[in-house]
DNA sequence: AGATTACACAGGGTTTTTCCTGTTTATGCT
DNA sequence: AGCATAAACAGGAAAAACCCTGTGTAATCT
């Protein structure tokens, strides 16, 4: 085999060593080689740039530190068009599924899928541009049949620091002590939130931060 | 090399393509070979009853379906006290790493640790019996210092019932409407269970509950 | 310049949560 | 039978959460 001609790959990815492990199975895949991994958005920002030749394929995991997946992949549309993303989460989380397909990934794909799921999908994406499974049209199609709850409202500032405070023990009335306000306006934030998002108290709030990668566990 | 001698391992991860990959990593290592891989707790349990010889150590991950870590773990030490375990998780999470501790886990690593440390925590778990990382030895520390949190309090079914409820967005009124009880009597449980665990509201106990596997986001 | 929007804040109310201290009833134990 | 223990439940009350409407003020748009 050529290598020369091989598809080139990177893996993004903060678990070392699944990334390791992964680069190990992909160089046993005829056709593709990876060139390089990265730990997370900002380490293979730093890494493009000192590189001659781009990948062709990037494989994106979600869940990182420092720079997850959906910066990253917002970064690397604006800066990198012609990089095919594929999109490696542990998460079957429709909000991230959409939220991904969005952004331009041509993939998205659960860690426990079979390598050969991979392998053709990596095919598919060099011959095609893109590899949609079953789970991402269903995720597709679902979104046509909601019209109840937004995507992805923006959240000033504030309402990102309130909300991640919320999810916490402490009272409204702390959390008005800490950001230096007065109670009648964290108030006005929570309302403003809740009836955003449709949520019927602090409980759904938190679930909502979660899922949504607002905050961590 | 003589593979008849070779330390055999068996991987437990639903991802099945991290395991895949794990496998291919391991089999790089001298002296070590995966002689099989499970999805779950019960994949590995009837994995285990059709094979004449037991792997020497078995890779376990925590986040399974079907059967979790936890309770693979402590199956394993019921039944096959004889196989090191080490838990291969992706959290962080020092009840995480006490719980397995205690259970008898021989180490516990994060994903992202790097694979020369895995092959050197392999080694070691063969010749020592046993790796713990400094993030294990930590949690042992902390956890002599912390009086204040029991470790894992036992919940009947109707408490973890409520629990499981009162991580929605239903009231208490309505909780107790679902489980046939009187508010009062669900009131009860709330205050038992906030004791229990030091909580100081709601949100408190949701957030236990994910970290401890309680419920799913 | 006038209109719109965004933000901080208040008044004032209802509902829910949180907490304490009890009683009754059933169950198991010795 | 006597006793401890657990489960279901209540009264009562303070704190917190929740919700609506409205005001002043500064920034932004047209």
């Amino acid at each position: 085999m050529n290598t020369l001609n091989d598809n080139t790959i990177a893996v993004v990815d903060d678990h070392l060593l699944f990334a390791s492990s992964l680069e190990k199975l992909i160089n046993s895949f005829q056709g593709f080689r990876v060139i390089f991994k990265a730990q997370h958005g900002l380490d293979l920002k730093d890494k493009l740039q000192h590189l001659s030749d781009l990948p062709d394929i990037i494989l994106l995991d979600i869940n990182m530190p420092v720079m997850n997946g959906f910066e990253t992949l917002k970064w690397l549309t604006e800066n990198h068009p012609t990089i095919r993303v594929l999109a490696l989460s542990m998460d079957d989380n429709e909000m991230y599924i959409l939220r991904m397909l969005k952004e331009g990934a041509k993939g998205y794909f659960l860690k426990d899928i079979h390598p050969k799921t991979l392998e053709k999908a990596l095919i598919d994406v060099m011959e095609r541009g893109f590899y949609y499974s079953e789970m991402v049209i269903n995720a597709m199609v679902n979104s046509l049949h909601s019209d109840l709850p937004e995507l992805d409202p923006e959240f000033n500032k504030n309402e990102l620091q309130f909300i991640k405070m919320a999810c916490s023990e402490l009272t409204y009335k702390e959390i008005a002590e800490k950001m230096k306000l007065s109670p009648k306006t964290v108030d006005g934030y929570r309302q403003d939130i809740f009836k955003k998002l449709g949520l019927k108290n602090r409980v759904g709030l938190v679930m909502y931060a979660l899922k949504n990668k607002l905050i961590e566990i």
